[in-house]
DNA sequence: AGCACTCTGCTAGAAAACTAGCACATTTTC
DNA sequence: GAAAATGTGCTAGTTTTCTAGCAGAGTGCT
């Protein structure tokens, strides 16, 4: 038992801008991190905190083609859980129903039509469950 | 211009815990954010870090009854988005309808009548103003 | 008044985070 | 097979974060 539960708590700061690039990349060695942080750290930096973060078990790597390919321990689905939790609670008093909302009406343009099906279903699927 | 717009960016690990209480108590003292915070620093510390954390433009606060009560610079509503767009940016990759589904999944069972109701309400006014 | 209580501001030391640069290994290019 | 590239591990120094403790100010109680 040594990956951790919620991966983001303890994190200094630049370690959870390389997770975030982490999650968002799926798998991305060091210099493609680095480059989809925002205020990026140097090359040496970012491989550096890979290496902690390795060591903290957040991270794991493959040898692929000559470089490491860094991969998150937690998988994204996990993650997930987990961020939506915190920011529902932090955010949204705790109403998964205020986060849905907030998310639907502010970008309620670029949702496709497709999307909206799938969510009418899933409510649908609620109600029937709720009832 | 000195309120940063992605509060939750640049902050230290307390920081950002000692944010995160605040968005959640939405005012507060020193020693109810605190107390909302899992892994706590001691009250000096708390007090040190929202000295800080105003002086950079996050928080502010008002005398009441002889003590601070602490409030966020950026409000609620605004930093809401933010952390939204984050999120689903980084773990669902953009798609603001995969998060929203996996909200409703995560928790339907906690989802009342009515707010399935008021987010079928908002999916059919997508639906129109998408048509 | 004197004492206890609670809060603030400040400061300095410890701990952690952050970083750049070097040495070594392997592959590619000439 | 030498030189250039690219990648790794490591280490040590700087900077930031984090923290506890103390002094002062205000209030309320006896």
């Amino acid at each position: 038992m040594d990956a951790p539960k919620a991966p983001h708590l303890h994190l200094s700061r630049r370690e959870r801008q390389i997770m975030d690039a982490v999650y968002k990349l799926g798998r991305a060695t060091a210099a493609e991190i680095m480059a989809a942080i925002p205020d990026p750290p140097g090359y040496s930096a970012t491989r550096a905190h890979l290496r902690t973060l390795e060591e903290k078990g957040h991270v794991r790597h493959e040898a692929e083609d000559l470089r490491y390919v860094y991969l998150p321990v937690v998988p994204q689905s996990k993650a997930r859980r987990g961020a939506l939790r915190h920011l529902v609670d932090t955010f949204f008093g705790g109403s998964a129903a205020q986060a849905a909302a907030a998310l639907l009406d502010s970008s309620s343009s670029r949702l496709s039509a497709e999307d909206l099906d799938r969510l009418s279903a899933l409510i649908e699927k609620a109600r029937r469950e709720g009832k």
